[in-house]
DNA sequence: TTCCAGCACGCAATCGGTTTTCTGACGGCG
DNA sequence: CGCCGTCAGAAAACCGATTGCGTGCTGGAA
């Protein structure tokens, strides 16, 4: 721990590295960050507290936790010597004993993917509406950095887990689950997840704009697709099948591509598919981020949309409404979907015997332009 | 702490909540989140693996810290019995002792915010690095939802706070720097922060957009901006009254608004600015939340861009490159601000006596078609 | 008057580590 | 041979809360 060897996973950022921008400190603006001279300030504890009112530790305790009776006048004293001292219980000392931290770990593969953002906002105020605490891991989809997070998360002693995971089976989670620590999983699961899942019916979604296309006259469809690691885009990818599949459709295979999640690797992925001899009349693609660099790269290749290519994009973007042109997009209630998520978390940590079901959204076609 | 009353602040996502959403609990999706029969396992401790290795707890901690000398043979049983017994520290009682938790925690005020999202990114790359955690707190923009998150991590007992404060003062940190807890501040400060700060050239970013306005031969030009409240805004609002100053441009009050800093006020302002009998050919947008709405508004008025007015924004986004039009923006470099702050507080760690300066980016101007 | 129940609260063990102090063995040296 | 410094490791105090158990006091019943 107190060694801190560089990680090898670290991924730097490409834009800001190439960005020819000057960083100069400035001497006039340099600041303390420590107050002058008091030195290291005695801490407040629980039994100054005690000392100040009068009373033993365990009463101090009994009042801020309403853990036992206190008379009212003692309960005052106390309380006064509270605010007087300026008092601050430490949850260090408080989760040794109880066992239990208030905080419950975040794992998402990019925080800066809108679709994740939001989904952690939605987590966020309920958490803060019950009184916990976020601890955020930001995998950038590597699978060691994820068992690392995790591993942190134990040793934190978090009180649970939900994960947008980015590994494929139940290891990295494991030692957790034997913890006994509940674990919901986020947006992803896979066969052998012994927890609660909440996300949307991705098949749905997928064959809901994939019919969408249909209905609107094309019969040459693609699919652009994340990793198949991923149970959503299995998922997605099933169900765009299956809506090909009951029109009477080709599958075409060089027509179906699985690309990383990013945007550049989207860009690529659409000149890919574009550039092939026969290619297809409309796409639907899996993903935001690959949407937007799926709009990118038919804007390098000068080809026009809807008329060159039709697009139906997976997840909304308040960003897709100005783009040219506006995109048809399936949207998840993605908010809601974090929102609950924590609530199962918290309802498990309630009620230990509860049995927690997973809950499936549905999703909801956006249609605007781009095809 | 154990009673939860529900919390004043929490803003309620609108999209979400109005969306014909069907949730369903699916039954045969339901799983346990518990391990079956083993009940509560015993937790591993210290004291098991000196036990197990046949030395003190002392030592086990020595070879886990590396803080003293202890003989190879020693060293291997203990290793031997930790990974065969799975020990993992217990942070908890650990900061207990050494006052320090390797926490840090982040005070921003939007997560769905991809600047933000960015500057946290390029936080969490940095802190992982160095063994560190990350206690995300999401303001809302909210006042006193910032002052609870700030008690919250004082009782934590976080190792330092990056905060991109919603606070107009110093009160509401005056509590953590007398603790002598690091503070970096983080995109915005305020006159009496005794803090380093980290972030750009605002007046001057906000300079370079306005003159290119004028240079691409706009006369008359408005700004929409946010709250005179946060330093950002101030100082891109003076950049742009500096840069029409020196072109002997006058600066018309009823062309300059100020609005919240969200997508749909930026929509309304942007309407409200353009519905006015004389309106200006161009505008500054210092936000991107504000870009974005700005566009919609214009949307629905039909009016075109650059055609009826031309547009240069604060803050890029990936989607402005496709949006109609591509927007002319002011970059910040955003992840490079996040890892610099980081880096801030981590020396403010690693060395006490350090005098950490503040630290100022260049913006740089990217000209797409907007204008 | 004595006894006991119940009230209001104190005492001290405990959580799982870190760190200071203590100890026994060994070896070098006069 | 005796003394002492060094070394590896043990023992115990300590961090700041929670909590089971114990206790002095009061008042009403026997």
């Amino acid at each position: 721990m107190r060694r801190n060897k560089v990680s090898p996973w670290r991924r730097h950022a490409k834009i800001d590295a190439a960005a020819p921008m000057g960083y100069h400190s400035t001497n006039r603006l340099r600041n303390r960050l420590h107050i002058p001279s008091e030195g290291r300030m005695k801490r407040i504890t629980m039994a100054d507290v005690a000392e100040r009112a009068g009373v033993s530790k365990a009463t101090v305790s009994h009042v801020i936790n309403e853990t036992r009776f206190v008379e009212a006048a003692t309960k005052d004293r106390v309380r006064e010597a509270i605010s007087a001292l300026g008092y601050r219980p430490n949850v260090a000392a408080r989760s040794l004993t109880t066992q239990r931290t208030r905080i419950i770990g975040l794992i998402v593969s990019d925080v800066t993917n809108t679709f994740f953002a939001e989904l952690m906002r939605g987590i966020e105020d309920v958490l803060v509406d019950n009184g916990y605490s976020l601890m955020l891991c930001n995998t950038n989809e590597v699978l060691e950095r994820e068992e690392y997070y995790i591993d942190i998360l134990l040793r934190q002693g978090v009180d649970g887990i939900i994960a947008a995971a980015t590994s494929q089976d139940w290891d990295a989670l494991n030692e957790a689950a034997k913890l006994n620590i509940p674990i919901v999983m986020l947006d992803r699961t896979f066969e052998n997840a012994d927890s609660p899942y909440v996300g949307v019916n991705n098949s749905h979604g997928a064959y809901l704009g994939t019919c969408h296309l249909i209905e609107r006259g094309y019969r040459d469809i693609g699919i652009l697709s994340g990793f198949q690691r991923l149970s959503t885009m299995r998922e997605r990818l099933a169900g765009f099948e299956q809506a090909l599949a009951e029109a009477n459709l080709p599958l075409r295979e060089n027509w179906c591509i699985d690309s990383p999640l990013t945007i550049e690797d989207g860009k690529r992925a659409m000149q890919q598919l574009m550039s092939q001899a026969e290619r297809p009349g409309a796409v639907f693609i899996s993903n935001n981020l690959l949407s937007l660099g799926a709009l990118m790269g038919l804007r390098e290749l000068k080809l026009a949309c809807p008329a060159d290519v039709a697009i139906v994009g997976f997840d909304d973007h308040p960003w897709a409404q100005v783009s040219d042109p506006p995109l048809t997009v399936v949207r998840q209630p993605t908010y809601a979907i974090g929102e609950t998520a924590a609530h199962k978390v918290l309802k498990a940590l309630n009620d230990n015997e509860a049995e927690i079901p997973s809950a499936l959204f549905n999703c909801q076609l956006v249609r605007r332009q781009s095809c």
